[in-house]
DNA sequence: ACTTGTGTTGACGTCCACGTCAAGTCGGAG
DNA sequence: CTCCGACTTGACGTGGACGTCAACACAAGT
């Protein structure tokens, strides 16, 4: 399958696929013209990294996966390297949302007392 | 005071305030020989701006704040539109927070399963 | 033969909040 | 006069994930 069909079926752009390949992330054969040439192979590539940058994985991240993929393993994550991936961005997720949370409440407060200064009069 | 002394005494630096500037966000006024002029009135803008994007703010939204303060309130959360960004904020930081949630559990259910998977055998 | 669709590469644009560098100007101290 | 620090402008870089455009080649359909 060319580039254009992978791009449809793994619901991105081909733009997006030839910026996978200049990272080296998702390398494509290449036909007697010189035409990029996939296979179901890569469209399971592709739907790994598109799942993972999904979820707010940046690109680099998604690499440990894809080569596990590419081992010849039934999932991207059956590898040490995605696995250590997964602890990492859980780390910074919940510590993502604990700041988040605390800003939250700073701004919730601050909100609250623009509003008290606002009508301190009556009701 | 000139763009140096307002730079240390505000916590930033002389780029930040030439670029707040170029935004209109903190205009100057030009000493005779071109040099930009500030005083402690500015300097309480700057430590608006300061303390909003430090909260995570962009820029464009500390624009209703300084305007405010720029008005004569007291504080720059005084006038409806900064409470305004005060409400939007609140509320994507909820979105956010939720989204994020959502995604920490997710990656957690993965990593279980992987690890599951990793060490099926007894223990 | 012609058009349409798909492909190729490369270069530049986007957003945000500045950092960094270059080359020059200005004021005051010694 | 010289030197230093502070100031000026402008241009380019950063990071992330592509979008957009140019200019061209190739293949299939009518």
């Amino acid at each position: 399958m060319r580039i254009g069909e992978l791009a449809r079926r793994g619901g991105t752009t081909t733009r997006a696929l030839r910026y996978y390949e200049s990272l080296g992330l998702l390398p494509a054969r290449r036909g007697a013209n010189g035409q990029r040439e996939y296979d179901e192979e890569d469209l399971r590539l592709v739907h790994e990294i598109r799942s993972l940058t999904g979820i707010g994985f940046a690109l680099e991240d998604t690499r440990p996966f894809v080569q596990c993929l590419r081992e010849g393993h039934t999932t991207g994550d059956a590898c040490a390297a995605s696995v250590e991936v997964y602890r990492r961005k859980l780390a910074e997720l919940d510590d993502c949302i604990t700041r988040l949370g605390a800003v939250r409440d700073q701004v919730r407060a601050q909100l609250r007392e623009a509003e008290q200064r606002s009508k301190p009069c009556g009701r």
